[in-house]
DNA sequence: ACCGCTACACACTGCGGAGG
DNA sequence: CCTCCGCAGTGTGTAGCGGT
């Protein structure tokens, strides 16, 4: 087989993104716009917005809890992390018909009503929809960073506490020469004795995946003097409990020492302060 | 048999740190 | 100062499974 000249394949590469819009789902589209005018009618004729009758409405049409949700800053996957945490299932179609109470409290919980009555009798200009599509955009990246860094910083502040020096974000050397990624290492970086990776989540996805990977390699490399902490928290692990169970596994089968979630900081305060005695750091 | 749900894979975004 | 790249997000499509 002939190899095709690097520069060839660089410049054979095509937006992709083109190419998919120009099959037009202009269908889709016409099919959506029906949709929600139906539903913003059938919200401008009841005499009031009121928890009862936002009830009987999705009850009749599921389908309008993600257009409602939409109204308070829920997209899809958000919408279904809050489901499953708050209500212990990630399907509003099913929840709707049968507890239409249930799904309209949760959604309460955004101030839905109070946002409803107020977008429903906003005048829209050009300006507006500018201003809501970046704001939307730019929500979750913004303030994603923040949730995750909130994890480290506590457990950062506990290794301080306690008079241990500790390095973040990293890689140490283990078992056979081989490295892995940490989140934290005591003392340092160069031979930890204590490691531990900090997995905050409120969304889903395959980075879900990625991090237990990321414990794994840590449990993998792992010298046998070494101890290995896992911290996670978030939402996003209800909606990937195989992955949360392979962590719990590790820990179960001793491949790690320990796991720990915001609530639980006290008890690695104590783990913490054990291990490094052990290890004579303190 | 069909429908709805779950789990998962994959693509893309904005920020911020590292290095030229 | 600019560019690159990793990180934690959002969003979407789909295979497989279980209930009706």
């Amino acid at each position: 087989m002939d190899l095709i000249s690097y520069n060839d394949l660089l410049g054979s590469l095509s937006d992709l993104s083109m190419v998919k819009q120009n099959n037009g789902n202009l269908d889709e589209f016409i099919e959506l716009k029906e949709q929600i005018n139906t539903i913003v009618e059938d919200l401008s004729n009841l005499d009031d917005i009121t928890e009862d009758n936002l009830c009987t409405l999705i009850q009749k049409e599921p389908d309008a809890v993600p257009i409602l949700a939409s109204c308070v800053g829920l997209g899809r996957e958000k919408l279904r992390g809050q489901l499953t945490h708050r209500l212990g299932t990630g399907g509003w179609v099913k929840i709707s018909r049968k507890e239409p109470q249930r799904v309209i409290s949760m959604l309460e919980q955004f101030n839905l009503i109070e946002r409803l009555k107020e977008q429903l009798s906003k005048e829209w200009t050009f300006n507006d929809v500018l201003l809501e599509r970046y704001l939307w955009s730019s929500r979750s990246a913004t303030s994603a960073q923040g949730q995750g860094r909130d994890l480290e910083d506590q457990i950062e502040e506990i290794v301080k506490n306690l008079g241990l020096s500790c390095s973040m974000r990293g890689r140490f050397t283990g078992r056979g020469g081989n490295t892995a990624p940490f989140d934290l290492a005591i003392p340092g970086e160069n031979n930890p004795l204590i490691v531990g990776a900090a997995k905050g989540f409120n969304s889903t996805g395959s980075k879900l995946s990625d991090a237990v990977r990321e414990i794994e390699e840590l449990a993998d490399v792992r010298l046998p003097r070494q101890f290995v902490f896992a911290f996670i928290d978030g939402i996003g692990w209800k909606r990937r409990e195989a992955d949360l169970r392979r962590i719990y596994n590790l820990w179960e089968n001793q491949y790690i020492d320990g796991i720990y979630t915001l609530v639980h900081l006290e008890r690695f305060k104590e783990d913490l302060k054990n291990a490094a005695v052990r290890h004579e750091l303190l």
